[in-house]
DNA sequence: CTTACCTATCGGAATTAATGATATATGGTC
DNA sequence: GACCATATATCATTAATTCCGATAGGTAAG
């Protein structure tokens, strides 16, 4: 068994096919089929079930496939971490919340690639949700993320603390005023973003249910649509105070247990931290200082 | 790069010699010279200085290292869980105190074994922090250490709660008395045990320090020479109490938050659990149940 | 200076993997 | 039922790789 047997056999899996897989892999199909039958052989059970449009896994196979995976990602880390020597480049690909990107780390990126020229430095948005599967599928190499995050295969490490607020329109003194209109409208970024929920229960625990869901896809929309009275948003203090609309906007404070999200960046515990990544950290860290101390 | 190559770097960078590795690997120094030009040529990078009385690694070299023994370990463990159909059967290596194998597992390991005559079970014993070391290191499935263990790559179940309690010589009616003897001995099962540090503590926080230190490899050793007046020792209740020397040992019951100690079953967290562990935790959980409701 | 021990190199042998052609099986379609 | 499209299995041949054994070169200890 060797990591190119299992790189067969993985393609295969997934194809659900060994001519495919031969495709796939450039090589015959005479070759694939050779090389499962060998590593068969050397298991003493078979993998595939043989039928006339494929084959399909069987238990024996479902067990060696995520091994299989993971050999793979294994070998991708060994290579990045061996030619890694200290110096930061090559591609860094992270994640951010929409918000967290426009609050927060506008101003780090661009020093940051200034400060590290040869790294390749792309940034992709996301909820939570949606970044959390992806650091976990080794699509990114860590994401900033709404706290708490549990997953085994992650860590988390809190670099920024919001305060979130309630944004309606200027004329709206109170938050029961509010809820007492009756039509009331949520406007959130996206369906899965994370401050959805939590807004969601925020209006529960006062007595609003059942409220209309608007999404828009920036934030700019979002509070301009709040600045024209369509609704109202839950969104982080200095994200709204900074917008051209703060000042048709009436931001309403929560009370402290609810009005606090803390932002991790997280990533893979078993992955290389490459030096890329490492010095991202170090040039976000430090302005974490300066922020909590003037909070 | 292949499962192979690292196989054969491996060898090398432990063994501090291509010829050693190619004794080790049954080969010859020209193809290990070989193989590892070709790896060093791939990952555009040498992996190890040549001097003159065999090799050392590069600063690329050494990160490649984990890597490698990752790759070693991914392999064995895929094979496992490949041939591992359900049923329990073959190697199953786990670890315990000395106490918990003593008190809770004796019974449970003649069962288990009975029930599933095809598994060749090993007991091994030593002190929580071998244990896990051993367990990290691959040399154990899992183990019964004392809680907590905060370990990155292992995950623990709380199986067994014990109550410990001061053990002494008949005539001992009180600690304060023993403590006020002046010439105080703890007798501990090995230097790195468990409960030795806690009993340090315990007897410093009443005013004993310094106390001499008594290793016995036995725990029927260290309960002869406690019934003999040779000193104080910390152990489960219980095992003491179904000792022979039972009636010559008098208890000293400890406060609440000094008293209980939680076993834990630790195990990697990223290795497969085979059938036979499966099985055998199956096996373990059970009694847990009435342990628990009869104390 | 010699010895012992190490790595580097190279041609040829042995082994292994890849190819291309062919055989075989199956499910759908006319 | 004949036919076709799509699969995997098999096998002889070719290509590639790996392995071996002998040799060369370099360095430190005695």
């Amino acid at each position: 068994m060797d990591a190119a047997d299992l790189r067969i056999f993985e393609a295969v899996a997934r194809l659900g096919g060994m001519n495919r897989a031969a495709a796939e892999l450039n090589t015959v199909q005479s070759n694939v089929t050779a090389r499962v039958r060998l590593l068969e052989d050397e298991l003493g059970t078979p993998l595939f079930h043989r039928h006339s449009r494929g084959v399909a896994l069987t238990p024996a196979g479902q067990r060696l496939l995520p091994y299989a995976e993971r050999m793979a990602q294994l070998l991708v880390d060994a290579r990045r971490a061996t030619v890694d020597d200290g110096t930061p480049r090559g591609p860094l690909v992270i994640g951010a919340l929409e918000t967290t990107a426009a609050l927060r780390l506008s101003p780090l990126l661009s020093s940051y690639v200034t400060a590290w020229p040869e790294v390749d430095l792309a940034l992709r948005t996301g909820t939570t949700c949606e970044l959390v599967e992806q650091v976990a599928a080794h699509q990114l190499e860590g994401a900033f993320v709404c706290g708490p995050v549990d997953h085994p295969e992650l860590a988390g490490e809190a670099l920024f603390r919001e305060e979130l607020v309630l944004a309606t329109a200027r004329g709206v003194r109170t938050l029961d005023a509010l809820i007492g209109e009756g039509d009331l409208k949520i406007v959130v970024l996206r369906a899965g973003c994370s401050y959805r929920q939590r807004l969601e229960d925020i209006l529960a625990r006062r007595g609003a249910v059942g409220a209309r869901l608007l999404e828009f896809g920036t934030i700019e929309a979002i509070l301009g649509c709040v600045a024209a009275g369509l609704g109202v948003t839950l969104l982080p203090r200095a994200l709204v105070a900074g917008s051209r609309h703060g000042e048709r906007i009436a931001l309403h404070a929560l009370p402290v247990h609810e009005a606090h999200v803390e932002t991790l960046f997280i990533r893979r515990r078993d992955s290389h931290v490459s030096s890329a990544l490492r010095a991202f950290l170090d040039h976000v860290r430090p302005p974490l200082l300066h922020a909590q101390a003037a909070e």
